[in-house]
DNA sequence: TTGGAAAGTCAACAACACTGACATAAAATA
DNA sequence: TATTTTATGTCAGTGTTGTTGACTTTCCAA
């Protein structure tokens, strides 16, 4: 790559514009590829992402309380609670309310919902572990520092309270 | 730590779900810490998203026409009219009759479309700068590797097609 | 000349976000 | 106890972005 003038190359920590455009493309293109298998399956159930979403972290952290989910999610609650209505009318989502402060509602996947995350769930990690495998660990390590670095810190805090007991 | 079993970590190439799903989530919060900033700055000029697409494709390729377009945005024609006459009507973008083929429009930024699309991208190019540069260049490479396998193959062709020989 | 591709337009609709206002119940606090 | 705050839910209105379907105009090419 011969473009890059001897000034430019004389910094390590030069990054040029076509590079980073490069990796914002990147991120467009394979966000679409990675939303689209799930798309597919919820619009067989009359669903959209945000119940996908809804779905997705009830499942990661069942009984959370509505206000934590606004927190992840990062909605208004008129947004979610358009989403979650329909889940819990469907029987998808099932809604406790709280023993220690009854103002809370716990949120539950019932059968039915478990059954959908699952269906979804598994069609984005397929393409997750495709990718995984065709690209090696090492590069899906950087992929996971990159990434990091792109959030919002306060997502970050969202995103680390994953439990880490897997092994990389 | 220790979760795994002797038979799934015998399996070099084994994946777990925790891991698959720490993936998945990175991706929808990095995403959203991708598209922020230029919310932002779309939010003040009283634009999208969609428009944003719009003028960066415009951009890197001045002179593509509406179908071009279309093909890398991956929008209905109607969709992506409603955003480009907006842009026209403001003198955002220009659109000119084809020479050869007088039906198709080959679409230019103009001096104040491309302002906003410095404004946009300059936004963009720094939040991936300072990732990048936190990250360190191995891990961009395994980034891009991994965002590479998991787009659709026929977004990987108009990625692919970038120019690598621009720097500005 | 006729078929079909390229582009644009109109209408209707849906998903998903927003704001603002308001209601209810329960916890917390003055 | 009285008041305030918190958690949740709901209604109404609005905006952006996407979709289908139907239709027209322009114009290249067989």
């Amino acid at each position: 790559m011969g473009s890059e003038t001897a000034s430019k190359n004389a910094d390590p920590s030069f990054i040029s514009d076509a590079e980073l455009r490069r990796g914002i493309e990147a991120m467009f293109f394979a966000y679409r590829g990675f939303t689209a298998d799930p798309d597919r399956i919820l619009r067989k159930h009359s669903y959209g992402r945000a119940h996908h979403r809804a779905v997705h972290f009830i499942k990661r952290n069942p009984g959370s309380t509505v206000n934590s989910l606004l927190d992840v999610l990062g909605v208004t609650k008129q947004a979610l609670n358009r989403v979650l209505r329909t889940l819990i009318k469907n029987e998808l989502v099932e809604s406790r309310i709280g023993l220690r402060d009854k103002r809370e509602r716990h949120l539950f996947l019932t059968k039915t919902g478990a059954a959908l995350e699952r269906e979804l769930s598994d069609a984005q990690r397929q393409r997750i572990r495709n990718a995984y495998q065709q690209a090696g660990p090492v590069a899906v390590a950087g992929f996971h520092r990159v990434l990091d670095a792109v959030m919002d810190p306060q997502m970050r805090c969202h995103f680390v309270a994953l439990k880490d007991t897997e092994n990389d």
